[in-house]
DNA sequence: ATACTGACCACCA
DNA sequence: GTGGTGGCCAGTA
């Protein structure tokens, strides 16, 4: 893979994270899906783990509802304050994204 | 070059 | 609900 392959990557799938509104939740996988990487939700991860952009990373949880780890509190404090409820530091009911499989 | 790691995920026991 | 396995693939040592 070349430095430009890399680039284009990270600004598409930083794209769809920057298009995510306040309330709306999204999986890592959905974010892959959506940007053009079916299966590379680890990617995501990690784009979103090391950028320096401004990013609503919060608004991206696991398949399983699960906040980030090490951020649990501050994401759940800013999640619930765009009317997402959180218990046991997961994500219980949500206007999940529109791009979302979940319900 | 190999080896290990990780803000992941689907699947099965 | 939990835990293990295999797949994923870019970054790091």
């Amino acid at each position: 893979m070349t430095a430009a392959g890399r680039d284009d990557r990270e600004r598409r799938i930083v794209d769809v994270i920057r298009a995510l509104v306040p309330g709306e939740v999204v999986t890592y996988g959905d974010v892959a899906d959506v940007a053009g990487f079916p299966g590379r939700s680890r990617l995501v991860g990690r784009i979103l783990a090391t950028t320096e952009e401004d990013l609503p990373w919060w608004r991206v949880v696991n398949a399983a509802g699960r906040l980030v780890p090490g951020n649990e509190h501050e994401q759940a404090a800013v999640l619930r304050g765009e009317g997402v409820v959180v218990r046991e530091g997961r994500v219980r009911d949500a206007p999940w994204g529109r791009f979302s499989r979940r319900g």
